[in-house]
DNA sequence: CCCCCCAGG
DNA sequence: CCCTGGGGG
């Protein structure tokens, strides 16, 4: 019939059919996803778990099947952390879960941190902190970064340290140059939090680790109690679920936070500091702060030159194109009932110098918090 | 020193590098990633546009250069209508744009739109309508799909047709199986929408394209004025910007929409129809709809079976293991002054049936409207 | 880790 | 096209 006949020849360009073009282009794309769900598969079934938590231990350890399964069969953290205060081998540098060597050439390095801390004096009336995203995921420069945190710990020479972001090599590195310090990471899968306590003047008494019950990115709470100068503190440190679509998930994060704050004796001063992922309405949401719990930058009167702990102007490190600045970074305080022992002074940005290589030592600016000690 | 060496030997797990072993893994993903910023900057460079508008005309068209090329020097789209509408060569079966033949057969077939059609009575007491979304950007039983959306348009012989997310070969199968409906098309680059008029009842007098200004996924609204048994109509569809985080885009395609509805011509009956992606709270930010202008799903006391347009849990064409219903397809009314003339009396799903293949004809459910005309 | 894009389930 | 994960600029 001629009416088919000239309705088939309107479409010449049929001939060449678009599946095969478009597959064409998205082929490998596919096979990598096709690769990372069969490994999934295959984690699932090992650990007799789901594709969920298989994704979160693979992708949290780049991929590989060994350090994934080790990181999820590894025994409860609180055991080896005893190990090592008792002086056994520090998990970071013992484990199969990490393989970027930055010590190499330590022999002949000169920027331990030890050496400046020594020549420190001790100073009973004040009291120092950093907190510090050192983005460990972002492997370019690993090592001078790393070298370069390192010289800011031996610069500031702070009491307390409390990173995120950070993977075991770091860790690893830390541990070797920072001996004055006791080094406590909140776990040794993927990247994790760590506290640095100064050995000659914090005394650790206990640690624990609040569990995020749903987080995603496998956070958690890392707190240690600790005794300065006759002074008991409650230290917590947390890289809250990042990005803003996560913002649900963050909320109940800092929930606990605040919980855990509150919940501990009165006769403790608590601190947490540490990479909240916070957007001010978000606090706002939770009803703010309780009123016994003060954001350290606030109650020093919102001082403008560390406003912004992550600014994609500032700091190049992502290459990015787009101008972004957020507070994410921040020190919560919950004094002793009796107060006045421990007293915010200041607040400053550090890790705003490029080194060598082109590049800051992390996307985060650092905090250095001072406070007055009054005996 | 023993104490550098001792640090050494501490880290055995150093000697495999991580970012090869990572490397590897990302390798084929990062390929065509970076084929397509190659794309997109040749695109750029020969259109003197830039990344975002290249990316956008590749990503519609499959990443094929030549076709996104085609779609971006494309005279304007009135000139082919007029061309097409005089007896030209319908512009979806002659253009480069498209590649896939679903006409293959077509002069065994009988499932065309006519024949059902030719039997249909005409009456003038009644006006129908169908809205929607075919989704043509899944290419799965594209054409037993396509060929099933025929059978619909058979059955229920509207008198207007709006389609959203069709490809060319689809519309040429449209206009090959329907020729007894006129059928303009809102672009021919990648996917767009459609209008269908019957001939024998629906007279076309105009027809416009307004534009969405600042839609990153080349959407506009499609307007055409026709007159049906002596009534004057205006009939618009749109496929408004989709997903959760275009909220704000959608709302502003939404209130041009709203606005276009109002300017028209008091004595002009408006009916849009289309899939607007729309979630309540949406219209809601809006100030809700115009007094002049129903939704007509709720004018007609919100119909529980017509309720959902888009449901994962009985539409599996999506595979989705998760359960989202929503009602993305919506039909807007603004009657003329003198009102009475159209009124909304019904409405239900179509496409409900599972084809041969086990998928439905579409990811959305389409939305039949009939309407009683008083003379 | 901003925002945007893409893919898979 | 829900949500989530991953990648790029
Ligand atoms: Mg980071
Ligand atoms: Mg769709």
């Amino acid at each position: 019939r001629e009416e088919d006949e000239s309705e088939t020849a309107r479409c010449p360009q049929a001939e060449k059919p678009l599946p095969a073009a478009a597959g064409e282009e998205e082929e490998e794309a596919l096979h990598l996803a096709k690769r990372r769900r069969v490994l999934c598969s295959e984690f699932a079934a090992i650990t007799s778990s789901d594709a969920a938590v298989a994704r979160s231990f693979l992708a949290g350890n780049a991929w590989h099947m060994e350090r994934a399964l080790n990181a999820y069969f590894e025994p409860p953290l609180e055991k080896k952390k005893e190990e090592a205060a008792a002086g056994g081998v520090p998990p970071a540098c013992a484990g199969p879960g990490s393989c970027i060597d930055l010590t190499a050439d330590e022999a002949t390095s000169n920027a331990g941190v030890n050496s400046a801390d020594s020549r420190q004096q001790e100073d009973d009336s004040s009291f120092s902190l950093i907190t510090w995203n050192i983005d460990g995921l972002d492997l370019g420069n690993l090592k001078e970064r790393a070298v370069g945190i390192c010289s800011y710990l031996a610069l500031y020479s702070p009491d307390v340290v409390f990173l995120q972001e950070v993977i075991p090599p770091q860790l690893c590195l830390l541990q070797m140059r920072a001996s004055s310090y006791t080094v406590i990471p909140g776990t040794i899968d993927g990247y994790f939090t760590a506290i640095m306590l100064k050995k000659s003047r914090v005394k650790l008494l206990k640690q624990e680790i609040v569990p995020f019950p749903t987080t995603s990115m496998m956070r958690n709470l890392l707190v240690v109690h600790v005794s300065i100068s006759g002074n008991e503190l409650c230290l917590m440190t947390s890289h809250l679920e990042s990005t803003k679509n996560h913002s649900k998930e963050r909320m109940k994060q800092l929930q606990i936070v605040l919980d855990k704050m509150q919940k501990e004796s009165e006769s403790t001063t608590v601190i947490f500091g540490g990479d909240t992922n916070l957007r001010d309405n978000e606090v706002t949401k939770l009803g703010g702060l309780p009123n016994n719990i003060m954001d350290i930058w606030e109650f020093l009167g919102k001082p403008q030159h560390c406003h912004y702990t992550w600014d994609t102007h500032s700091n190049t490190n992502l290459h990015a194109e787009y101008k972004c600045k957020m507070r994410f970074d921040r020190v919560y305080f919950r004094p002793a009932v009796e107060g006045g022992h421990i007293i915010p002074r200041s607040m400053d940005l550090i890790g705003l110098e490029k080194l060598e290589c082109g590049r800051f030592p992390s996307d985060h600016w650092g905090l250095l918090c001072n406070f007055d000690v009054i005996l």
